[in-house]
DNA sequence: ACCTGAACACCGTTCAAGT
DNA sequence: ACCTGAACACCGTTCAAGT
């Protein structure tokens, strides 16, 4: 009866419940919050026992740094398309990072939230930490390379990194806040482009 | 006997529950995280019954608003007292206010999370969003300033607040989240100071 | 190997009752 | 007015037991 049908959907997820797992988690967060998000909902909407996503997940914590893993790479492969369509121009190339980081947070809030909201120790290694090291090795090269070509001023590029990091990194925290004013039009990620690289020409001197 | 200090120091809180709870929470905070903040810690922290904060909070979220507001009023402070120290430049103006919010989250990470973590309804109205918004008009009045006497460029001054604020406060994100390359030394607010004014300069054109 | 059901400790919140 | 104690619904997590 009901109960057969609800027997074959629960093994439907043989195998692959992992993904569903993390799949569902993402659904909820986007459709309700964060706050709202509980393994139990998780376990209910995939129509599977409260204890289930324990086999692939050893907690909560783990199934949250799991989704911002997903999150990093998908930014990762943004970045990348975004590089290609920069072409081989430098200053075009760092725009290109923090245009891809910004349509990132626009298009995944979800997973944007999880990767800076919640910070479990499970961040300091493993794959987010990797992606996370990966971005700001990206960006330090197209750095040097405006360098090289005279288009940004001499000097440890890190720091030209981290403040153009910062400066996305905030807009994309106060667009999610919803605190940027109305007439700041962020929505179309384009529009920063002629603001990122003011980080290439002034101001960064050394303190 | 020991019940009968217990008691005693459960009068010493009548009337004075309401402050006695929020500085209770700022340290749990402080000192445990966000996450081990619950109102029966806090509640047994002070010596007092499970439900008495319910006396002056209406619910937990309403509680961490309470610790939001008393960081804005901090933080709006620290602003002011920065403002004097500037003297009449419009561009250290303009600095001052980014010193003052990076010192303020240095020296109040447990309100600086609260603030910028968790954002309950109550944050779009009332205090807080009137801290916010007197912020806002503070640094848009210093670039307005810079502005008539040539020192910033020409345009919607509303623009190099947002990209200031962006800049700042993706800086105290990434510090408050350990992000920061090791050579880059943010625990000095001040070597912020040159970084700053670098919205006032350039790559502000209209999009 | 993968999933279930019952149980435990903990949480936010409510409410009748105490002073 | 202010606080307590018991209770409710919910949560993360554990574990013996099922297939």
């Amino acid at each position: 009866l009901a109960k057969a049908r609800v027997r074959a959907k629960r093994a439907y997820h043989h195998g692959d419940l992992r993904e569903s797992v993390i799949a569902a988690a993402v659904q909820i967060i986007g459709k309700r919050g964060p706050k709202a998000l509980t393994l139990r909902s998780v376990a209910h909407r995939l129509g599977v026992s409260q204890t289930a996503p324990y086999r692939h997940f050893a907690s909560k914590e783990a199934l949250l740094a799991a989704v911002a893993a997903e999150g990093f790479r998908t930014l990762e492969k943004r970045i990348e398309a975004e590089m290609v369509l920069a072409g081989g121009d430098p200053v075009e190339r760092f725009r290109a990072i923090g245009i891809a980081y910004m349509a990132f947070a626009i298009e995944h809030p979800a997973h944007f939230t999880i990767m800076y909201a919640a910070r479990p120790p499970e961040f300091s290694q493993g794959p987010v930490a990797d992606a996370s090291r990966h971005a700001f090795k990206l960006t330090k090269e197209a750095v040097e390379r405006c360098q090289r070509e005279g288009r940004a001023p001499k000097g440890d590029p890190s720091r030209i990194v981290v403040a153009a990091w910062a400066f996305v990194h905030g807009l994309a925290m106060l667009y999610e806040n919803g605190q940027l004013p109305k007439n700041y039009d962020v929505k179309s990620a384009r529009s920063l482009a002629r603001q990122i690289p003011l980080f290439l020409r002034s101001g960064l001197d050394q303190p």
